[in-house]
DNA sequence: CGCTGAAATGGGAACGTTCCCATCCTAGTC
DNA sequence: GACTAGGATGGGAACGTTCCCATTTCAGCG
């Protein structure tokens, strides 16, 4: 059986076919039907002995395309993130594309790096979901005639197609929910924004929507890391004088999963103080009385992506302008906002 | 600015820098000390106004190594195989490797086409955690010299190392801290273990141990999704007539969360029955008392896969017994184990 | 019965690299 | 001052494909 020490080679099975590389090419890129049955039969039996797999590197250098996808994506251990490569992944296989994921951690040195990475493979495309602004790097490429799908995230300065919620209406129907439940007074609890614009965009409908709505309220921005610094800010806001109950309302699933921790140590009952979290986490249904949380339609967005990807690839020729992909949240009602 | 239409090759380069292509092959494959100071110079300035990036597929297919790594993943939502993924991307990016990531939603089908499509793409080691048993092709593969490592769960058929938990110290692990407590009958819940070598294992220990320890206790195999059918088999566990506490053990981290929805569905208070998860994950603290949970070096077990396919790669001459690698898990003592 | 055209097949030149082997130059040696 | 060793540089042949053009064969047809 297995013995050959290196992989076999298109010729080396045309030769043992008794027929043209050519032929063997024929095969292996789907024109079988060219073929004549006899010569199929002879190819199929050779590759199958020999256990021939086509080079993709040869492949891809000679056509000039490379039947690969990049993504880059933040923060892998963010289960959105992972629910929307999720869905990217089953999109690309579904259209024949391969995806090849980079993870950042959040460094801009590695966005460049693996930006760099995913070039020389030459992605026909590329789904970003980034902190930092490799904002060159990426208009370069986007030049280049790369087509290119950003991901929660706006890049201020690249041009390019954007998939994400809508994070208007996110905000909106958090507030409406938590007023309808009665909490009138309400603080937001966010990562620093300068780095993601959809945290930017959630924080500024958010004070926006105070100011229309006569609500009480306030936002607070700090990195999730100091937990002390953000009990603290979160007993700052409990202990304030108030005639109306109040709630948290978190960023995203990262700050949820951090407000949880400071309220249990806190010692704070969930309901009576209201809590509802943007995206929807395994656990939130198992914590207490069970956290509300504002759900993306995650695979969904992994879809989106890849066929803004694969509709500009198919037509190069008419740059159309960017756009805007917006999904509308979902509202899991649970215990965390039932007083 | 960025203009050209397609990606500058390292003859454009050559040329617009006045000098041999293969100089400025030199100067971008780390042999940049062979060149003058003036060469360099010249080379690094044409590059960047071309934007020239090396094609990494000629590069690959010429030198015959693609500086890739593998790795076929069972199930990239489970927060476990990320964190995993997490470390072997780590140590691949410390060794100059990059990594090709393939999800297989524990499909066969699945396994065997990523599996094709990264050989394909020539990967020089591959990094799998599957469950099906693609044993016939990838014994293939490790005949044909690429270096293997197996994840969490030996494949029968295939020679290769392996890396992973200790899962008899864990169940050991795990009984210990359960009978401390003053629990005397358990129940250990599995996903189906045809699959998973892992499960088998924790499951023949925790078997075996029983009888060796004249503890009380059962198994029972399950699929996940069938909560009605999980709740009747807690329950019935719980309503047996018994003189001793009683407890959970919950094979992996999935298990756990089901397991933990199942008991508050049937309104169990934690801690009197005992709850021992395999698997730490970010909410275990959060529910109820806090759940106890082994958990695992999960960077650690990244890094020693990497590390031993590399290891395999230094001296591809000698092909060294498989070993197995075998990591311990580390005990979070919480309110559900505290009566 | 020679002509046309389609279907089946094969040869060879790319694709963008790397790397082996020159070639050229300069400084050091006797 | 010829001789050499070694450093800097360049030319060209691979690597394993695809794809453009042949070339061959043969059925159909006026």
């Amino acid at each position: 059986m297995a013995d050959s020490p290196r992989r076999a080679t298109i010729l080396e099975v045309a030769r043992d076919a008794g027929v043209s590389k050519t032929s063997v090419s024929r095969y292996f890129s789907g024109e079988r039907d060219r073929l004549s049955p006899d010569m199929q039969r002879r190819i199929a039996s050779s590759a199958g002995r020999l256990g021939y797999r086509p080079n993709q590197m040869a492949r891809g250098l000679k056509a000039g395309r490379s039947r690969l996808i990049g993504m880059l994506v933040a923060d892998i251990r963010n289960p959105f993130s992972v629910a929307v490569m999720h869905g990217v992944e089953q999109a690309c296989r579904a259209h024949g594309f391969s995806l090849m994921v980079c993870n950042t951690d959040n460094d801009p040195a590695q966005e460049r790096d693996h930006l760099a990475l995913l070039t020389a493979y030459r992605v026909e495309g590329l789904v970003v979901n980034v902190t930092g602004r490799p904002g060159h790097e990426l208009e370069a490429l986007a030049a280049q005639d790369t087509p290119l799908v950003l991901l929660d995230r706006a890049l201020g300065d690249v041009e390019a197609d954007m998939v994400g919620l809508d994070n208007d209406q996110a905000i909106d129907t958090a507030l409406d929910h938590l007023r309808a439940q009665g909490y009138g007074e309400l603080l937001c609890v966010s990562e620093p924004t300068e780095q993601a614009s959809s945290r930017q965009q959630r924080l500024g409908r958010f004070r926006e929507r105070l100011d229309a709505d006569g609500l009480q309220g306030e936002a607070c921005c700090l990195a999730l890391d100091d937990a002390p610094a953000l009990e603290r800010a979160i007993a700052g806001f409990l202990d304030r004088p108030s005639h109306a109950p109040k709630a948290l309302l978190c960023a995203n699933g990262n700050v949820t999963l951090a407000v949880t921790r400071a309220l249990q140590a806190l010692d704070v009952t969930l309901g009576e103080t209201g809590l509802l979290g943007i995206d929807e986490l395994d656990w939130c249904a198992l914590v207490a009385p069970g956290i509300t949380t504002l759900a993306q339609p995650t695979e969904a967005i992994g879809r989106a992506a890849v066929d803004s990807l694969l509709q500009r690839l198919a037509a190069p020729e008419r740059p159309a302008p960017s756009r805007q992909i917006l999904f509308t949240p979902e509202l899991n009602a649970r215990g965390s906002t039932r007083r």
